[in-house]
DNA sequence: CTGAAAGCGCTAACAA
DNA sequence: TTGTTAGCGCTTTCAG
């Protein structure tokens, strides 16, 4: 592989004057600049962005920690942050969870390591970030979408709670009773504020909270729905707290052979494109991901930019989302809702 | 942040002996070691990978280049990857580009210039990798699941061809004669595929083909899907070569108030999780995504680790995937088939 | 088993 | 405008 050495020796100059040339815009000869550009062309030079990086002391880059790329609400966050960072100039180092606490923690280390200028993290820990105490540069972090413990970072969340309620409060308008969720791990803020609303909106109305935690996977979805539905009492109505969550408990309801919404009515967190196209079509409670993706970016770049930003305290930003009223909701069938 | 030389200072070792102590395992006083661990701990000393690779001249990090990461079909290969390197003690540094051929260049650019160890391309381009000819030192590039022009590199292919003909010859037995294929770009090879396959199954049944090209957008799936409905000699059935074209003709077909099996067919390529969850669930062809994932972390780790590997020329393995028959596809409702 | 010295490829003072 | 020098943080000969 060329190096800067080589193109100096293959024109004659020396190896700053190729660096200036190359990237410091300022103080070459047009003609000399010409004159190097040719010869790094004619040798295939690729300027090492490890030695720059480690010159330079920035690499950027930028850490991306999501639980699970395949779940299309951190897949559409993973799409708009690379999209924005890489207009801004960073790359993007992507690394995926599985909601496992560890990986967090591990991972988080070897961005450190990888000494990335900053990181926006989803946490699949209630404690956050603090296995990266050990490193006393402050390295900007933002955590998006899920929050821990510490409020040491900047963080940009969702209103789950209120999501979980407005959906929840949704069913009960339409005079359902007997209305279960099913939720992911404990673990997990954003499970925790959507159990809360859920619980609050159902003690508002008088009503019995059930809840199926489990880890977020079409398997549990799925487990949970066959659950509910074998006993007595079933519920009417399920809220799904998750997009792979929802795919186990359409394909229990399927196997089963329970009509939506007429034996029962089905309302879902977050809004896969795959929502809207379901027959019946879901209603959901839906957040400006983009919004917030776009809005990280711009706190990190800015916490980058400005020195004096460095030392702002922590902020937290909360976005709320919409319900979206759709085919999958609608009055139990033995209680016509008064309309 | 702390450097190997204030570990070095702060024990009254060398910088030699703490870096052995930390990575060389051997030729270490087992007393000494157990002293710069505990110095290295206590000053929260993180090595700093970015010298490390300049050193040692590899960067144990992959990139990764794929089209679209809100696709299932590239998040679940993406998750496979990330998953398999990370246990062989790889990063992965994620390219996103939105099928545009100019960011394969340009991502391929820098990740050379990021020194990667290897790279696994998702082309969105016909002519491939060409952009990277100035780099002399041949980096292993594995392509998968699309492939280019110039058969230069390893690749890891589905059988598209034959995964379009079985989904047609699926329709063409249920006795359908009008068949219509939405497909993408025809600057991708698996699209060019896809299409010959289908072309095929039709031409050989004596039926005539029709392709709706475009983006590989829900949006694109929708706007065809209305097109095709909205003529005169309207399918019977429609083949959707891609999860993101499937989105949008769901829309379409449910907008249009149009039954599935009862007045219109759909089969689709690809299955992500929520085709079984459809109402009707979708038929359509699997591919083994997993396996194909893993052999490409095998190959590439196989050519990075002999050296006797890194000269044996390029090989393409080809997988079949396998047709999953579900509720989407029926007999023409006016053409009952004979079963 | 440990230390000294050199250098990976680049950039930024400082001189010329 | 261009060259010289030093050094980012680490590993790796080569001596001791």
């Amino acid at each position: 592989m060329a190096t800067l050495r080589d193109v100096a020796v293959s024109t004659g100059l020396s190896p700053a004057t190729i660096s200036r040339a190359l990237s410091g815009a300022r103080y070459v000869d047009d003609a000399t600049r010409a004159r190097v550009v040719d010869a790094a062309r004619r040798l295939g030079y690729r300027p090492n962005a490890l030695a720059r990086a480690l010159r330079a002391k920035q690499t950027m880059t930028v850490g991306l920690i999501v639980p699970d790329i395949r779940n299309d609400f951190y897949a559409e966050t993973a799409s708009v942050l690379q999209g924005a960072f890489e207009e801004r100039g960073y790359r993007l180092l992507l690394c995926i969870t599985n909601n496992e606490a560890e990986s967090d923690r591990s991972y988080l280390n070897t961005l450190a390591e990888f000494r990335v200028d900053a990181i926006v993290y989803v946490p699949s820990t209630p404690t956050g970030a603090r296995g990266l105490l050990s490193a006393p540069k402050r390295i900007p972090i933002v955590e998006l979408l899920r929050h821990t413990e510490e409020g040491r970072y900047d963080a940009i969340v969702s209103d789950d709670r209120e999501g979980a309620a407005a959906l929840t409060s949704h069913l009960i308008g339409l005079k359902h009773r007997r209305i279960a969720m099913i939720a992911g791990p404990e673990s997990l803020s954003t499970t925790r504020y959507r159990i809360a609303g859920y619980r609050e909106a159902m003690r508002a109305a008088g009503l019995s909270a059930r809840v199926e935690r489990g880890p977020y996977t079409p398997d549990h979805g799925y487990r949970a729905t066959r659950d509910l539905l074998a006993h007595e009492n079933k519920p009417t109505a399920i809220f799904s707290s998750a997009g792979p969550l929802t795919v186990g408990v359409l394909r229990a309801l399927k196997d089963l052979g329970v009509a939506i919404p007429g034996d029962v009515s089905l309302v879902a967190f977050e809004d896969p494109d795959w929502y809207a196209a379901q027959n019946p079509p879901l209603t959901c409670y839906a957040l400006p991901l983009r919004e917030m993706a776009l809005l990280a970016v711009e706190l990190v770049t800015k916490r980058l930019a400005e020195p004096a930003e460095a030392e702002r305290p922590p902020t937290t930003l909360r976005f709320s989302g919409h319900l979206i009223v759709r085919g999958s909701s609608a009055p139990p069938s033995n209680t016509p809702a008064d309309l």
